[in-house]
DNA sequence: CAGCATTGTTGGCAACGCCTACATTGAGGT
DNA sequence: ACCTCAATGTAGGCGTTGCCAACAATGCTG
């Protein structure tokens, strides 16, 4: 393999290469700036190369969009400890998404914004899908172990997801100060659960 | 005023033209879609006018989210019935969140987009910081008629806030079905106050 | 009415996304 | 072993964009 003295004529895996130094772009300066002829440079390819890989720049940032909800979803998945009661549980898996928000602000943004490719939006749309049913499980399972109340599990998910989301958004658009929002997921989810009602 | 046969040599109202213009373009085509060049040449000015009223791009676009933060504030001004008791009073401002949300989708986007000018950001900031602040007015008149529990104005704030937001932000992105967020903000205001726990 | 700040115009520059034609490579079939 | 061919990278060009500088028209103000 001769990668010392001049770069073969193939790159090898210029694809994941995209992938990658975008990630670190759109991390460092957003995805507006993010050009991608400045990456094939920064690589070291021509600049007409990516489109070898992705038709299109919006096809690149669908492609990080759709690795951003497989990390995500891993993510939480990792954080969830189906062992504990509700409480504890929710606070962890809300703690995991609220990290996630702030450590990768632009690319959650990125991942629900709202123009990508009509083919593309339905695999946002089932990656999305598939991150809700792992909380619609955890409440289902807490309807069945009698630890909520029933009805509409549907809605109890959204109701949940909403909150989880809100207060991520608002963490990694800075409206609400990372630290403090952390500090009160413990509050947030015990209020979620208890109602803003006196018992 | 000759305004029939030559236009004049100045617009007259170049700046607002172009916001309404601009608007106009990002309901239809998105923010990225937004160009100033043919911004200018639709209302009919040469390509370079839009920069003596927005140094730059972006200044425009932060000006068009002002704008949004201001037409929301007053939108969810209107639909406030102060004389209403909480639930119905928050399941109306719900709605007209949702409505909004769902009217505006790319200006909601725009104005939660995270790469503003510094100092646009400080009033986006400040905006945004009203918005919270009307809802925190009503939390905490809630609180003091006892309809709901003590405790942290701002956490019982910042939830209710979170749940609204990300609510709006799902039907927003199509992420859940416009009308059946709708039909579901008296479900989920219910569990707000409620709690998922049962009674 | 003279001067000057405001607003608009023209032209140019560099960068970008995307396209087409061409070059190099590696893999599969015979 | 070869030959073909699809995959991958290169070179160049086109139209558009954002931004800048120099110049022109306008209208306010002393």
């Amino acid at each position: 393999m001769p990668m010392s003295t001049s770069r073969p004529y193939h790159h090898g895996d210029l694809r994941s290469a995209l992938l990658t130094a975008a990630e670190r772009t759109l991390r460092d300066k957003g995805a507006a700036a993010l050009s991608l002829r400045e990456l094939a440079r920064d690589i070291g390819v021509s600049h007409a190369a990516p489109g070898r890989h992705f038709k299109d720049k919006q096809a690149l940032l669908d492609a990080l969009a759709l690795d951003g909800y497989d990390r995500l979803m891993q993510t939480l998945a990792t954080a969830d400890d189906p062992t504990l009661p509700l409480q504890p549980r929710l606070t962890g898996l809300t703690r995991a998404y609220l990290r996630f928000a702030t450590d990768n602000a632009a690319l959650l943004e990125l991942m629900y914004s709202l123009k990508h490719d009509p083919d593309a939006s339905e695999q946002m749309a089932a990656a999305a899908e598939r991150t809700v049913q792992s909380l619609a499980a955890i409440v289902a399972e807490a309807q069945r172990r009698g630890e909520i109340i029933e009805g509409d599990p549907a809605m109890l998910t959204l109701t949940v997801g909403a909150a989880l989301h809100g207060i991520a958004t608002f963490a990694a658009n800075g409206h609400a100060d990372a630290q403090a929002a952390v500090d009160g997921v413990d509050t947030l989810v015990h209020l979620l659960l208890h109602g803003l009602l006196p018992r």
